[in-house]
DNA sequence: AAACGGATGGGCT
DNA sequence: GCCCATCCGTTTG
């Protein structure tokens, strides 16, 4: 049985506007649920890094550009941009207004949409639909959202670990797994050369989907 | 298992 | 002109 929508419940208003690294641990466990003409598609968070103003990895530590604008806009929206000429990387909004910082989604456990996320990445293998940013942003079909999207509505929101469906049968999830129960290690970013030695890269220890031991 | 190169285009010195 | 917050197929050990 398909799962309702009803199932997915908005992060509260508040919860972007804690400080960026807090954010980036506080989004691990939570679901990034993408809702399009296809179909919906819906992951778990296991995976994400943060990129804070006075960080010389991150796009806005030289200041506002034309691209890096919706990294200074209020926090809970949504900024992507284009790698390597190929990729989108997606990213949450952190910080103040004024103030840019975001984090970065790096991995998904698929939960929702299995069949459109293959179709999307062209491989049946689950490991390997959402488990990098540039997967996952294809697997969601999230590449041309705008900059400055609401991250609490349609068509991408980020939502409460959702309950199981209730009825008779309906298996209870008790905290194995939520993001306090596995843990959450702590290593280098990935792909960088500025400021490399910083310790802000957040995953779910034990995770299979994630996009790099 | 790890290392490497090609694809491909915008941003910045 | 060089640098990327990447991915994938191929080569090498």
């Amino acid at each position: 049985m398909a799962p309702r929508k009803s199932s997915y419940r908005p992060v509260p208003a508040g919860f972007f506007s804690a400080g960026t690294v807090a954010v980036a641990r506080a989004l691990l466990g939570k679901i990034l649920v993408s809702q399009s003409p296809e179909g919906r598609t819906a992951g778990r968070i296991v995976e994400t890094e943060a990129y804070l103003c006075d960080d010389a990895a991150c796009h806005a530590s030289r200041g506002e550009t034309k691209r890096n604008r919706a990294m200074f806009g209020p926090a809970g929206r949504s900024y992507t941009y284009l790698i390597y000429g190929m990729y989108r990387c997606f990213n949450v909004v952190t910080g103040p207004k004024g103030v840019g910082e975001a984090v970065l989604i790096r991995a998904l456990e698929p939960i929702e949409g299995f069949d459109l996320m293959a179709m999307r990445r062209g491989v049946a293998e689950p490991k390997a639909l959402c488990s990098g940013p540039g997967k996952l942003v294809i697997a969601l079909g999230i590449a041309d959202l705008p900059d400055g999207s609401d991250l609490r509505k349609v068509p991408l929101m980020v939502a409460e670990e959702r309950a199981e469906a209730v009825g008779p049968g309906a298996k209870v999830r008790g905290g194995a797994g939520t993001a306090a129960a596995a843990g959450i290690k702590v290593t280098t970013r990935i792909g960088i050369s500025k400021d490399a030695h910083l310790p802000l890269r957040f995953y779910l220890e034990g995770s299979p989907w994630i996009s790099r031991k």
